[in-house]
DNA sequence: TGATTGACCAACT
DNA sequence: CAGTTGGCCAATC
């Protein structure tokens, strides 16, 4: 089992610690940003050993991009997702955010020069 | 090693 | 307008 984390892991996992408090980010976004648009799927394997490897990183600012929370039943607490991005001056209903474009990060535009 | 699946997205039918 | 398909890459069976 290797200790090391797959680069494309790191970066993943270095955008979406990159998200501004009270911002989310959508994985096509981040696929996007790594330059392979199609590999959004990565990020959401990626994400989904997060916590395995890091337990730093705010995954709940992570949705797809219609805004809906489709990964809050990977965290350990569903609700906890929710709840933090509420924390955040984030409204969800219906697993959805609310002015999702308000909040919209994009790490393309963002971290062009990074 | 081949087939299937996955926290996705866009295009097509 | 809803369902299907193709695409991308990695992990699991």
């Amino acid at each position: 089992m290797p200790t090391r984390i797959k680069d494309f892991y790191e970066l993943v996992y270095e955008v979406v610690a990159c998200v501004p408090k009270g911002k989310v980010t959508t994985y096509g976004a981040i696929a996007e940003y790594l330059g392979q648009k199609g590999s959004a799927r990565l990020v959401g394997w990626a994400l989904n050993a997060v916590h395995q490897h890091r337990t730093d990183i705010p995954a709940h600012r992570v949705v797809n991009r219609n805004g809906l929370l489709t990964g809050k039943h990977h965290f350990p607490n569903p609700n906890q997702m929710q709840q933090l991005l509420e924390n955040e001056k984030i409204k969800v209903v219906d697993n959805q955010i609310i002015n999702f474009e308000k909040h919209f990060w994009n790490p393309v535009i963002e971290l062009r020069n990074h």
